[in-house]
DNA sequence: TTTAACATTGGAGTAAACTATAGGGTAACG
DNA sequence: CGTTACCCTATAGTTTACTCCAATGTTAAA
C-alpha cells in the first residue's frame, strides 16, 4: 500500500500543502497516519476526500458547509436523503439568483457597448452613466 | 435642491452609514459637500451611484472592479468613446465568463439533485454525495 | 430646554480562507 | 558526505468588505 506525502497529495489535488494542513486543522481532513519521522502519510481515500472538498469549494460551498456535507457522508446511515437534497437545492437557488443578476448586468453593459460609437471623440455622450444607473 | 444626510442615503440605498463612509474612503463615492457643521450632504446622483455599487456587489463584483466601472463615469470628459467601449466590452466578457461558470455549477448541482430521491431513507445511496465523490 | 436621534473622526475588531515565515528536522540524489 | 528538496510546528500576516466603538459635536422634536 503506497502512502502519499503531503506534497504528492497536494500535486494530485491541485492544492497547496499549507491548505491541506489547514483543512486538517479545520476538521475537514482527518489526521492521517504519520511516518516514524512525523511525515503525514495519506491514502487513496484521502485523495477523493480532498477532491470532494475542492469541487464543493468551486461550487461556492463554504468550508463550514462542506464540513456539514462531509459529516452527512460519514453519518450516511443516519442522515436522510431528503436532508442532503434540500441542502443542495438551497445552494442551487442561490446560484440561480446570481445568474439572473449577472444576466441583468450583462444586458446593461451590452446596451452600453452597442450605443457607444467607440471613436476618438470624448465620452461625454456615452450612455454609460444612464445605462449603469437604470 | 434637497440634500440627503448620510442616514437618509443609507435608508434609501439599504446600506449602513458606516458602509457609505467606507466607500468614500475606498474611493467609490466622491467626497460630498459638507454642511457648516461638517455633515455630509448627498445629492440624487449619489443615490444612483450607491444603487449601482450595491447591485454590482450583489453580483459578486469586488469593490476594485466596481471602482473601475465607476471610473468610466467620472472620467467622461477625458476618456474617449473608444476607451470606454473597450473597457465595457472587457467587462462584458468577464461577466459572460462568470455566467458560464455559474451555469456549469448549476448544471452539476441540478443533475445531482434531480437524481436524488430525497426521501426519508438513509443517505447511504444519496446520489449527491456519490456525485461529489466521483 | 432638554433629550433623543443623528452626525463626526480615528481606530480597532471580525470573518473566511488561505498564505507566508521562522526555525527547525528528514530524505533522496550524486 | 553534501546539497537540495521536502517535511514539521507554531505563529503571524493577508485580503475583502465590512462592522463596531469611543469620544464628541449637532439637530430636531416634545
Amino acid at each position: 500500500m503506497s502512502y502519499l506525502k503531503i506534497g504528492e497529495l497536494a500535486q494530485r489535488t491541485e492544492t497547496s500543502a499549507e491548505t491541506l494542513r489547514y483543512y486538517e486543522v479545520e476538521g475537514l481532513l482527518p489526521a492521517p497516519r504519520r511516518s516514524a519521522s512525523g511525515y503525514r502519510l495519506y491514502t487513496e481515500p484521502d485523495v477523493g476526500r480532498v477532491h470532494f472538498i475542492r469541487r464543493a469549494r468551486a461550487m461556492d460551498f463554504s468550508l463550514k458547509e462542506i464540513g456539514e456535507l462531509l459529516s452527512l457522508q460519514v453519518e450516511k446511515e443516519v442522515a436522510t436523503c431528503g436532508e442532503v437534497k434540500s441542502f443542495a437545492e438551497h445552494k442551487l437557488a442561490a446560484i440561480d439568483k446570481k445568474i439572473v443578476e449577472l444576466e441583468k448586468m450583462k444586458a446593461a453593459l451590452k446596451q452600453i457597448t452597442e450605443a457607444c460609437a467607440g471613436g476618438q471623440e470624448s465620452a461625454v455622450h456615452c450612455t454609460i452613466l444612464n445605462a449603469l444607473e437604470a
